[in-house]
DNA sequence: ACCTGAACACCGTTCAAGT
DNA sequence: ACCTGAACACCGTTCAAGT
């Protein structure tokens, strides 16, 4: 049996790739973990994994990405009927342990441009969230409310929330906080419209 | 005149180190400046920078330092009287051209007890503005409302203002917008108290 | 087409040797 | 007490050489 010959297909090798680097990512951080660490875990040369990956950048923008489209599913599966809010606090609660991760992604974000789209997706995600949810209470284009700039603080506090820090209050209570005074305030004063 | 006797004071190389460290990390920013980058800006060796401060990180922290007394000095003098709110939006604003700069500290974070320190020193800084405000309005001890909460999420606003995206919206602004909708949320259905 | 490991590049840090 | 520059350590990436 030749060592140096492809022994599996490619699909599956890049996803022991992935699942190791995962695996390391969340264990040691992105940083400490090398693409030696990567490379031994998956059972290959240093300089192979840069025959599936062009990057260490490009490797952790796969992750991210897989970790997020994961979530998404399971969210649509378990909680399709919910409403906008629990769907989004229920996504940034399962999310907690890769904080860590996301917050690599932003030392990441001025040298890579796949982390960059990794992470808009991350935030378009919430985005949407937010959005369907003005939309549902009939805020989508209030007088007195900016969407824009709710949708902004709302992505503000996610991102905030990943800055590690000694209180560390999870991302989904703060938001659940913002979005209700957000909520309770358009329907003080100016009202409730429709 | 012996080119390896000291020439200046400490205190004087420490601020030339200190003043070139400054200039290159807003222009370049923290990764992308080296240690010879800074030594030769300030007209010393690589190796000397290490006799005045023990690490990279020992000099980013005391840069980020420098700039956040020299912020609250300017705020003491020229907004001596003025309420919490407009002094927070203030330093904000101020701060905003050295938002890369205060990314750069979270990815030191982990790395770094001075990092750590400095950041915290923001951290603090915000927090006492915020509780300040709160117990102005007379809502730090609310039946309706939890100021540990308030706080949290007014430091995730700032926090995630400082992670740079495509919108791109000034931290003071969000700050505002949250504060506003927290106070009037208060001054709602709860009613104002005292 | 895939795999290997030596070699390179880059940069923070150390240190023996100077004055 | 302060200063220098060569040398080291670490790690992402490349590449000539293999099958």
């Amino acid at each position: 049996m030749p060592r140096n010959r492809q022994q599996i297909p490619r699909e599956e090798r890049t996803g022991d790739l992935l699942a190791a680097a995962t695996e390391l990512f969340l264990a040691k951080g992105y940083a400490k973990t090398t693409m030696a660490d990567i490379s031994s875990a998956a059972g290959v040369a240093r300089g192979n994994v840069y025959w599936y990956f062009d990057s260490k950048d490009h490797i952790f923008a796969a992750v991210m990405n897989r970790m997020l489209s994961r979530e998404i599913r399971i969210l649509n599966e378990e909680q399709a009927g919910a409403d906008p809010l629990s769907r989004l606090v229920r996504g940034l609660s399962d999310m907690r342990y890769s904080r860590p991760l996301h917050q690599a992604m932003h030392d990441r974000l001025p040298h890579s441009e796949e982390v960059r789209e990794a992470h808009n997706t991350f935030l378009n995600w919430i985005v949407g969230l937010v959005d369907e949810l003005m939309a549902e209470r009939g805020l989508d284009n209030a007088p007195g409310i900016d969407a824009t700039l709710v949708r902004d603080v709302a992505v503000a506090v996610f991102e905030g929330a990943n800055v590690p820090n000694d209180q560390n209050r999870p991302a989904h209570e703060m938001i659940r906080f913002l979005m209700e005074s957000v909520l309770a305030r358009c329907a003080g004063p100016q009202g409730r419209k429709r």
